[in-house]
DNA sequence: TTAGCTTAAATTTTCGAAATTTTAAAGGCG
DNA sequence: CGCCTTTAAAATTTCGAAAATTTAAGCTAA
């Protein structure tokens, strides 16, 4: 479990393990609209592989809740919706305040350290950012997504980890087809430094209550842009 | 998600479906060995179908943390371990008592309804089981896990209700290694009374510590059996 | 003996096409 | 005009075997 999804080997040494983890990425990136039929020609062209190993990747993603198969009629990107945003993000609390909690409290010196660093490779590409604009995006994501992995990594609790992993991966599409760039944007630098002063320092109901807080404003400004999108389509 | 599995189909309307719900069920109560290789051919052989369904079947497992997967060495069935045990059991606590909580505080008389008639249909075969004996403990799994599922149905979480059904699986598993019978010697029965009755008077503290003691209670027992297990290989 | 190398067997993985089912179109009728 | 049935096209699902990889066995040499 050491790499960035619940499960599958960190490099793929079958076309099944390579396809599942590039359309992963698309539908986690929004490349592959959500809600859109999965056409099963059309995949094998795009990704390059026969029928078997696309089968078999997208039954793994069925498993992850990026797809959902229905029996003879094929495989869909999983849809997305406020009400099961808002479901996500309520119990992506619950989980992240849990092994946030934990990992403070087991915490040894390596953790320390990976945070430290996470946190500053994420600061540093911050930087970039504001600088070059948005063709550094999806590196700032990548970091991100370290920096809260980093954060919890001590918890101890594989379960937890894998849970959080699956909802930081669901609100992530979120995300990505609501906003751009404007999470950057936001003071989600000074979010980012409160939460690892408060872990390092060990106190852990503030750094639960930042770290909730930091969710809440996230989802705020997703919630605003699915708002707004609805009322376009109106 | 009506069915008493994160996802697929309630009918299995392809082969792949229908070997998925066949292999799954056999993880689940161990007749399929923890930790033991899953070999195609015999697999293929065993549920009467073709290799693509059969892979299909197991990618999805796959997701469900019930098998896992290692590129060009095969499936395996997920291994048990003493220490995932205890990691079940803490992060199930956590996830079973938040459920209760929000399903306590907007349950309907629907709800107060089906965990009546779960709860009923639970007692029935539990004195049936006195009676009879072990031939009828698959009925009883089966009413126990829907009883469960009655009492956190109306929590509104769909992510809550997907992550507590996959670790009453992963229980279930450990229950079913280490005991076949016990658990429902044990006054499991007077413990599910408690929870029933805290439950539909909406105390949700009550409700919530008695969850957890059951789970511990069940933990132990677990827990011995498998020390006792380790003893007698040693 | 044991470690390393070679070869054979077993197993997994993938392909390409046939079989099945769903979806869309066309035709006929009240 | 709308609705039901029939027919054709499209898409999914499954099979059977070839290709690739791993595992086990046999053999040689230090």
């Amino acid at each position: 479990m050491t790499d960035d999804q619940a499960n599958g080997a960190i490099v793929a040494k079958t076309l099944a393990d390579h396809a599942y983890q590039r359309i992963r990425r698309d539908i986690v990136a929004g490349k592959l609209a959500p809600g859109s039929k999965l056409r099963l020609e059309a995949l094998t062209k795009r990704y390059d592989v026969g029928m078997s190993p696309l089968r078999e990747a997208l039954a793994r993603l069925v498993g992850d809740a990026l797809a959902v198969i229905e029996g003879q009629r094929g495989f869909w990107v999983a849809p997305l919706s406020i009400e099961e945003f808002e479901d996500i993000t309520r119990v992506r609390g619950l989980i992240e305040t849990e092994a946030m909690q934990r990992s403070i409290e087991r915490g040894g010196p390596e953790w320390e350290t990976a945070v430290r660093k996470a946190y500053d490779e994420l600061s540093r590409l911050e930087r970039k950012l504001k600088k070059k604009g948005d063709e550094s995006l999806p590196l700032w994501e990548d970091a991100n997504r370290r920096f809260h992995e980093a954060l919890v990594a001590a918890c101890g609790s594989p379960w937890l980890i894998r849970f959080r992993c699956m909802l930081y991966d669901q609100s992530e599409r979120y995300r990505r087809i609501s906003l751009t760039r404007s999470a950057a944007d936001r003071c989600v630098h000074d979010e980012h430094e409160a939460i690892v002063e408060a872990a390092l320092s060990r106190q852990v109901l503030k750094a639960c209550r930042l770290t909730e807080l930091h969710l809440r404003r996230t989802a705020d400004v997703v919630r605003e842009a699915l708002a707004a999108e609805d009322r376009k389509r109106a």
